[in-house]
DNA sequence: TGATATAAATTGTTGAACAAAAATATTGTA
DNA sequence: TACAATATTTTTGTTCAACAATTTATATCA
């Protein structure tokens, strides 16, 4: 049906990295390497090479001898991704050309935000709120800065299928994303990168509250 | 001798990653399969293990269905990495606390570096400097920061490998480093900064002109 | 019950196999 | 000779089967 080549790993990496944020594998999980292999339709080998690419982007947690284990995010791991969100993000938008070719992702994004919360599809919202902030990385034109990037999101995302009631964790930022992109448009850099500053702090106090009641 | 476990491939990706650093596989040559695995003394298995390892560092380039080949850098990707290392760097020295224990490996890597200049060791003058700066980025304490900017790093030290006249590429800095350190050490966090982004818009700007003057 | 020994399952790694694609050599022809 | 078409060889992409080393589960005994 679909056309693998080039590359049958990273197509099934794909698909389990999928799994795994739409939480079909619960954090901490256990995945057996014959069981998943026969699972996805792959072999043995072909599996261990997806398990390296998605151990590196920080999504499954290998112990030597003993198997991989989707990953369980901790705190710790969460105040991590947002420094680096906002050592990232923040000067991106300080430095940010209005007229750059990722404004008009931006605005897709916040576009699509909306529409899924008319639907109150919240998991859509917070996807939606993601590509809008993949989309501020995307300002600076690094191709190195927006692997990375990528690469954190789909941690964070790890982190947000652990928690419930995803309204109150994507439903207030839509219209924030919106202002920051208005502030950009309208040629105000400073002011947008302060909104989005302040944008970050409350979304991770938000995040670790969360957690902390998950005990 | 030395215990592998855990991770035959890890430690050969050490190895081939030290080769290409080190200049012994040039830049755009190919690797191939079976006799690297030979040389290796590593099964074709393992060994394509280690090239997804080496190509997500962006150390190898893969072509499908042609080969793995070593990455050649371009402008484009130095222009990048000093972006990369500027946004990086510079805010991490800015918010430092003078009495992280990241300072003592920024004087060690100085003392390193000024060793290494006393016998004419050019090569290992570069890896002392690297190391300054990797040290600096463990002023921020996020790990994240720190595996990304090892890989930027890597990439980098492929493009000096590249280049003739190390001494002219490495030996500027030595004390330079040492200035950033004695500020930071007195607390002056907000100079030493600055003299870090002149540092590095200086370094970029010679690497570049070598790279030019390459052809 | 609790510790210990035995058995079963799992990982780490290798080697061989084979289809598909690419590189190379060979041939046929103007 | 030069050039295109064809056949041959070499590589890559992927799977499967095997086996030692290690971990986990099970059974045994004081």
């Amino acid at each position: 049906m679909t056309i693998d080549p080039p590359g049958l790993a990273e197509e099934t990496a794909s698909r389990l990295r999928n799994a795994i944020i739409g939480g079909a594998l619960p954090p901490g999980q256990r995945l057996s390497e014959t069981r998943l292999a026969a699972d996805l339709g792959v072999s043995r080998n072909t599996l261990r090479e997806v398990f390296r690419l998605l151990t590196r982007e920080g999504l499954l947690r290998h112990e030597p001898n003993r198997g991989v284990f989707v990953a369980v995010p901790s705190m710790a791991s969460i105040v991590d991704i947002y420094r680096v969100r906002r050592l990232i993000e923040v000067p991106a938008l300080a430095h940010a050309w209005p007229r750059h070719a990722a404004v008009a992702r931006m605005q897709a994004a916040v576009d699509a935000a909306r529409a899924a919360r008319q639907a109150q599809d919240w998991r859509s919202v917070g996807s939606a709120n993601m590509e809008f902030h993949a989309a501020i990385v995307a300002l600076t034109d690094s191709a190195r800065l927006q692997a990375f990037f990528a690469q954190v999101v789909a941690e964070l995302r790890l982190a947000f299928g652990l928690l419930d009631s995803p309204e109150r964790l994507h439903e207030p930022y839509i219209d924030r994303n919106g202002e920051i992109l208005d502030l950009l448009a309208a040629g105000q850099q400073a002011r947008a990168a302060e909104v989005l500053a302040a944008y970050l702090d409350n979304s991770e106090r938000v995040v670790l509250e969360a957690f902390a009641r998950l005990g």
